[in-house]
DNA sequence: CGGGTCAACCTGGACG
DNA sequence: CGTCCAGGTTGACCCG
């Protein structure tokens, strides 16, 4: 991937506006950046990583948001500058995971345009998005995989279990087949040796085989 | 501490 | 060639 005109803008743009958000002095003047240099490095072909943590406190509201901006090294991604670090995680906020919950529903791509404009909505940076839907649409696909094999499970227990009573009840005729007269079927219609021919009573084989 | 979750990343293929 | 996506991987974080 490269780095494009487009993806430079990105990253100014988001970088601006999360410090921007920070309104607290303090924090704007020096936001959180924590760099680190001498561990859990990624030497990643053409780069290195930076773990860049902003902490906002929203004051505009009640609830004081705590939110953590990390970036890291990615194969040209569009907004990130890359300095050496280890790649901090990100939770989305639940405002963040609803609306972009919302508009998977409605359609689980997202084009550039609706792409910059929920990055500016969800104050997160252009890539964050499309990388959300991306690993969005693989959890999606993972659990319609579950499902159809579970259901896959339960056909072949089904399978299973029909085919097991067929075998038994194919036991049973061929045990039926195989057993003396006498046992399986009433005196009246047992079966003798027929003297002249050696073969079991006509009448009563004819019976037996009409079964 | 091990396992699960998930954002971020890499790679390779498809497509315009 | 650039972009997008799927699939796989990595690493931070959380929880029992």
């Amino acid at each position: 991937m490269a780095i494009s005109q487009e993806g430079a803008c990105d990253m100014s743009l988001s970088l601006d506006l999360s410090i921007g958000r920070s309104r607290r002095s303090a924090e704007q003047s020096s936001p959180c950046f924590a760099f680190s240099l001498s561990d859990g490095f990624e030497a990643a072909g053409d780069g290195v990583s930076v773990k860049r943590e902003i902490v906002n406190h929203d004051v505009g509201c009640e609830e004081v948001e705590t939110e953590r901006l990390s970036s890291f090294r990615s194969g040209g991604s569009d907004e990130d500058d890359d300095v050496g670090g280890a790649r901090k995680k990100l939770r989305l906020t639940k405002e963040q995971s609803a609306l972009l919950e919302n508009r998977f529903k409605e359609h689980s791509t997202i084009n550039p345009r609706q792409k910059h404009a929920l990055a500016e909505q969800l104050n997160l940076r252009p890539r964050q998005i499309e990388v959300w839907f991306q690993n969005r649409r693989a959890r999606t696909k993972l659990k319609q995989m579950e499902v159809d094999c579970e259901f896959l499970k339960k056909c072949c227990q089904k399978l299973s279990d029909e085919n097991r009573k067929l075998h038994k009840e194919l036991q049973q005729m061929k045990a039926l087949k195989a057993a003396p007269p006498h046992t399986s079927f009433p005196a009246a219609v047992n079966l003798t040796i027929c003297p002249s021919c050696g073969r079991r009573d006509h009448s009563g084989t004819d019976q037996r085989e009409a079964i």
